[in-house]
DNA sequence: AACTATTTATAAGA
DNA sequence: TTCTTATAAATAGTT
């Protein structure tokens, strides 16, 4: 039950640790949910999880909110292509995984994207189901967004 | 008290939203900072609020991280400076405000923050009392950093 | 994963 | 607003 002297502080058995990560990961999820359609406002929240090294560093809610609109629209229209490469933030190599993500037709399903990429990350857009190899195409194609921003960050340093 | 019966659904009344607002923001703020603590991860919670329409869209917690560590690290040593430059990230415009920032000796905090930005952010990096003026000039220096990035990417774009 | 005793969050009301 | 309070929700420890 829950502990009424509780620390907050760094739990140092791993498996205590765990558990506590996972559900209070889902609590967290759902109220950020839950405020987002109580209060019609943008919310989103990034819980690294220690367990897996290759975990995605998104880039700001902005950024994924963008990729995931381009991904969720590349089947709607060709005449939408240019558009989109005009408005940018697409690579060649993001347009390289267009043919994977014409199968792509519904929305992604949370939990499944949660495993998949190691961390929590809800801003109100995924709900329904798609399958495993569409959500290995996100995170590629999330993973390629954020090398090309981060490559053409650093060449103008220069 | 709370409602039994309490459907999670848009709340038209606008004094009745805002309220819920602020208490769930707070709400998700604490299960944040406690997560963080006690599974020593990084979590980073950005909710926007509808209220305030000047709202600082923020880059990535990495971003936000970058942004925190260089503006607490800036009084510390003049050497340190041109390492910053050459790691990156810090534009002209950010240089400008190296002269304000001086005067930030201790850490921001977290409710100032929120109500200087219009919405909520926390890193686990805020904690203890600065004056409205530093936070004013964290704002500004965010807002910097965040418009520069915007161009360099637009620019690359063409 | 499920249970359950408690604490915590919070919707209404004052 | 801010506080109180009744109640629902989250969750630590346990099985």
């Amino acid at each position: 039950m829950a502990d009424k002297n509780m620390k907050v502080d760094y739990i140092a058995d791993d498996l205590k640790r765990k558990t506590t990560f996972n559900k209070r990961k889902h609590g967290i999820t759902k109220k950020i949910n839950e405020i987002t359609t109580l209060c019609g406002i943008d919310a989103c929240g990034i819980i690294y999880d220690e367990n897996n090294d290759g975990a995605t560093v998104y880039p700001s809610k902005k950024g994924v909110q963008m990729v995931l609109d381009k991904f969720k629209s590349f089947p709607e229209s060709e005449q939408r292509k240019g558009m989109l490469d005009h408005e940018g933030f697409l690579s060649q190599s993001i347009m390289k995984s267009k043919e994977k993500l014409k199968k792509l037709k519904g929305k992604s399903k949370k939990k499944k994207m949660n495993d998949l990429l190691g961390e929590f990350i809800y801003t109100g857009e995924f709900d329904g189901n798609v399958s495993e190899s569409d959500l290995e195409d996100l995170s590629s194609l999330i993973g390629d967004y954020r090398k090309e921003i981060d490559e053409r960050i650093e060449s103008s340093q220069t």
